[in-house]
DNA sequence: ATCCTCCCCTAC
DNA sequence: TAAGGTAGGGGAGGAT
């Protein structure tokens, strides 16, 4: 990926601001036809024209001639070819697109692949709207669709291509009758579109995020954190690299290591070392990656110039003492590009990461940018990360650029110094990636990344033990890991400068003595998205509509990562009163106020959910939607989706009863639940507000079911959990055994139905299609003597209850006695006990549907009964399973 | 004491 | 013009 066949770079990116000099190609043309053709084959593709200077394409799906040879088409003839439509993506390629692909590829005009080779034939860049694709672009929802990398198809001869299409009559014929079917359709509209996007534009979302770094960032971060986990899962604990450097350097004695060595590697400014793989020309000069070009723009607007200084001035005001604003040296014409990774020449101008681009070019007019190169960071990343788990998966991933690496078996079984070690493997990234790195070395991750410090830019260090107590005391405050600016302004004020000057007060921290060792095995505890750039809602209805777009967003990440969550927060930036309403930066946040709104107890399991529960947060917040400058969503309290099962998917997924959350139930049945009134049981306040007449599927007695049992507190609901006391000082992640539940994709064990009144067995059996998975077991109930004098040996016998027994109780038009309920609540107490979580789940819904029905003499020992079935979950699992509103019962 | 909610801060 | 995301740690302060 990145390179073509032959190894040259992907790119010759032929930007306004490069000044390659392609003019001097300019005549080529046609003429090097002949010569085009072989160069496929050969060692380099020479440019020989310059016909798609403006021009970035990207190709979807199959075409004719394939990616491949338009890869080299492009790389031949001036243009720009994307594994991935970015922003800056001008063309979507494709012979043929079925319907349901184009509603993704948003207003970048689709066109076919003849319109490349046309081109090259008559040696002039041809409109392209006469090579449009044609088909009716549906208007539909959008969603967050990253464009998957197309694997390289074959190398096949471009002659193909170039024949595919050379009489010029019959090539405008049918240009013109494409033409005008297009003008009917109003495509040319689409096409035209502004390019400018606000979150109000049901396209916004992907755009954004296809060109937010710090989104890249972030989502890159979090997926090599899981690749590790999942490469560490599969591992056949072989290790190709090492193996070869020992072969390479054969069996020497092995070094006494004393403690474990710990590996600190980090690219050297990351993305300038990506994009200057395909720019020699600017190395060794200062260079920043921004979206910018220019430095310094003309504001001519007089209003815009006033909002600007208005923002500067409160901008510096908000700071914490002793910050140095970042827009101290900008005027009103300073470009808000912010630069997102600076060469070290740059730096030595003073120019920082993070800078805004205005300021940067003040300290340097010789900077110099370079457009973002999205898919080379990611493919770069891959490589770095391939390349170190040959030899080991001891990595742990801090984010696309870095790890730290526990080197101590590599060096033991190969016999390597460190530095024999580094040199190794900085060369071999070098080679890889043509980027350079560094590395630290230390006893543990503190003092391997200070290390790097040193080792920066592309080198290597290793901070012996002896010397760390020395190197530490000159380490800048600054340069610890979780101090920021805040912290720093804060020691700064109090003379605080280096790890020296406190090193009397917090002697731990600072003499490096990190103990934790490096997480391999990592979980994530929140999902979230959130966007503070292009918020600007006319209308409440747009609003909405995006808050839905981003609750499609974030569910979909939880559920990408095969998990649910039990707490949502909403996050919104809102100006501030005294800030301008045109923000200094185009479309972006200003000086903001943030408010923050969360709910707890509620299962988010689809996108639904996040947005309902979004909405509510949002209308209590009531903020002026004008006002809005930045919208997030967090989901927090994560769990363990249970396993896919289908069958019990389908149980759980039974129509939504209309009974609200059970969070808590009374310890003793004694309410008389109207469904009007509430009572108090045991300091619980339990509510039995919601009512709603239904109608039983299953043809038991129609009624009005009740939310009764779900505990008030503040207006929110409190959960058993906390009700019960239980869950103390144990990670959630924990008690949830997941694994030991019914294992995926095999059935589970539903015999427990077996155990049930015949009639209602029958009704489930049918109702959910069990009929294939029940028939395992069938229990020898039907010979058992009727043993009412057995059965009334409470608690003693607590074995399965017969079943007319049973239905004796079920059907009986008397209230149940005490005793009947505590026998059968023991009864299912044992199955609690006896059973793994997913039966559980059955017994819970089985109790709930079966008993919870107000006018259902047994509806308030089913409280009871209820209680007892978590008393024994919690036995079994040191946890409690909730009833959702929604699904009968959700987990623990 | 310990939990929860609403922040703030930091890292990349 | 410009793409100011995201996960995790932790603290203040109120509720229990």
């Amino acid at each position: 990926m990145g390179r073509t066949t032959n190894g040259r770079p992907k790119k010759d990116r032929p930007t306004e601001d490069e000044e390659m000099g392609f003019g001097a190609w300019g005549g080529y043309m046609a003429a090097k036809r002949a010569k085009l053709l072989d160069q496929f084959h050969h060692a380099e593709i020479e440019k020989v024209s310059d016909i798609f200077k403006s021009v970035a394409i990207h190709v979807n799906g199959l075409t004719k001639p394939p990616a491949d040879t338009l890869k080299n088409l492009m790389a031949a003839h001036g243009g720009e070819f994307h594994m991935y439509q970015v922003s800056g993506t001008t063309h979507i390629i494709a012979s043929n697109l079925p319907n349901v692909k184009i509603k993704h590829l948003g207003s970048v005009p689709i066109v076919k692949p003849s319109w490349i080779t046309d081109s090259i034939e008559l040696g002039k860049l041809l409109d392209y709207r006469r090579y449009l694709l044609y088909t009716n672009q549906s208007v539909t929802q959008p969603r967050i669709d990253f464009p998957v990398i197309e694997k390289a198809s074959s190398n096949k001869p471009v002659a193909s291509s170039v024949a595919e299409t050379n009489d010029l009559s019959k090539i405008v014929e049918k240009s013109l009758i494409i033409l005008e079917k297009d003008v009917k359709k109003g495509v040319f509209d689409q096409i035209r579109r502004g390019p400018t996007k606000t979150a109000a534009d049901p396209k916004f979302l992907e755009e954004f995020y296809n060109n937010s770094r710090l989104h890249l960032i972030s989502t890159l971060g979090a997926e090599f954190k899981q690749l590790i986990v999942q490469m560490r899962e599969k591992s056949d604990g072989k290790f190709p690299g090492r193996e070869d450097l020992i072969c390479l350097k054969g069996k020497t004695t092995s070094n006494v290591l004393s403690g474990s060595v710990i590996m600190h590697i980090d690219m050297d400014c990351f993305f300038v070392s990506v994009g200057l793989r395909n720019h020699p020309e600017l190395r060794g000069k200062p260079v920043a990656i921004t979206h910018a070009r220019n430095g310094q723009l003309m504001m001519n607007n007089a209003h815009r110039k006033a909002s600007r200084e208005q923002e500067f001035e409160m901008y510096k005001d908000r700071l914490p003492h002793g910050v140095i604003s970042r827009v101290d040296k900008l005027d009103v014409n300073s470009s808000l590009s912010e630069i997102a990774s600076c060469s070290y020449e740059a730096r030595k101008c003073g120019v920082k990461n993070g800078m805004f681009l205005g300021q940067a070019i003040k300290l340097c007019p010789e900077l110099r940018t370079l457009p973002y190169d999205f898919e080379g960071y990611r493919e770069v990343s891959n490589t770095l990360y391939k390349t170190i788990a040959s030899y080991t998966l001891d990595i742990e991933a801090v984010s696309c650029d870095e790890v730290y690496v526990d080197v101590t078996n590599i060096l033991k079984e190969t016999g390597l110094t460190v530095d024999e070690w580094a040199t190794h493997i900085r060369n071999e990234i070098m080679n890889v990636t043509r980027c350079p790195c560094s590395a630290g070395f230390g006893a543990n991750r503190l003092q391997a990344r200070l290390a790097t410090r040193k080792a920066k830019p592309s080198g290597q260090y290793h901070l012996q033990a002896d010397d760390v107590e020395m190197y530490m005391s000159d380490i800048p405050l600054a340069d610890l890991p979780g101090v920021g600016y805040a912290t720093l302004a804060k020691l700064g004020n109090l003379g605080l400068n280096t790890c020296g000057d406190v090193q009397v007060t917090s002697l731990k921290v600072l003499q490096g003595m990190d103990k934790r060792p490096l997480n391999f095995h990592h979980e994530r505890k929140s999902v979230s998205a959130e966007v503070n750039y292009g918020i600007r809602f006319k209308t409440v209805g747009e609003c909405y509509n995006f808050l839905q777009s981003l609750s499609t967003e974030v569910y979909g990440r939880l559920d990408d990562i095969g998990m649910r969550a039990r707490c949502l927060t909403l996050k919104l930036s809102v100006r501030a009163a005294d800030a301008p309403v045109e923000t200094a930066k185009f479309l972006g946040c200003g000086i903001c106020d943030s408010l923050t709104k969360s709910v707890s107890n509620i299962l988010v399991n689809s996108a639904e959910v996040v947005f309902r529960e979004v909405k509510i947060l949002y209308d209590k917040l009531n903020p002026p939607f004008v006002d809005l400058r930045g919208v997030g969503i967090q989901l927090t309290k994560l769990e363990k989706n249970a396993p896919l099962n289908k069958a019990l998917t389908k149980f759980l997924n039974q129509p939504t009863k209309k009974v609200e959350t059970i969070t808590g139930v009374s310890n003793k049945p004694s309410i008389e639940a109207s469904s009007e009134k509430n009572c108090t049981e045991n300091n619980v306040k339990i509510s039995a507000k919601t009512k709603d007449v239904v109608k039983s599927k299953r043809g038991r007695p129609k009624g009005i079911r009740s939310s009764a049992g779900r505990v008030q507190k503040n207006g929110t609901n409190m959960s058993l959990n906390k009700y019960f006391g239980q869950n103390k000082n144990v990670p959630r992640s924990e008690k949830i055994p997941s694994q030991k539940a019914a294992p995926l994709n095999e059935e589970i064990d539903l015999s427990v139905l077996n155990e049930l009144p015949e009639d209602l067995r029958n009704e489930i059996i049918k109702e959910y299609q069990l009929e294939d998975k029940i028939q395992v077991s069938v229990p020898s109930t039907s010979s058992d003597v009727k043993n009412t004098e057995q059965a009334s040996k409470y608690p003693e016998n607590l074995n399965l209850k017969n079943e007319s027994e049973t239905n004796k109780w079920i059907q009986s038009s008397e209230r149940p006695s005490e005793f009947d309920v505590n026998m059968i609540a023991e009864h299912f107490k044992q199955l609690a006990i006896d059973r793994e979580i997913d039966v559980l789940k059955v017994i819970f819904n089985f109790l709930h549907r079966t008993f919870s029905d107000l006018n259902c003499h047994w509806h308030n020992a089913y409280y009871s009964m209820v209680n007892v079935v978590q008393q024994g979950m919690v036995m079994r699992y040191g946890g409690t399973l909730m009833v959702d509103r929604k699904f009968g019962c959700c987990g623990m």
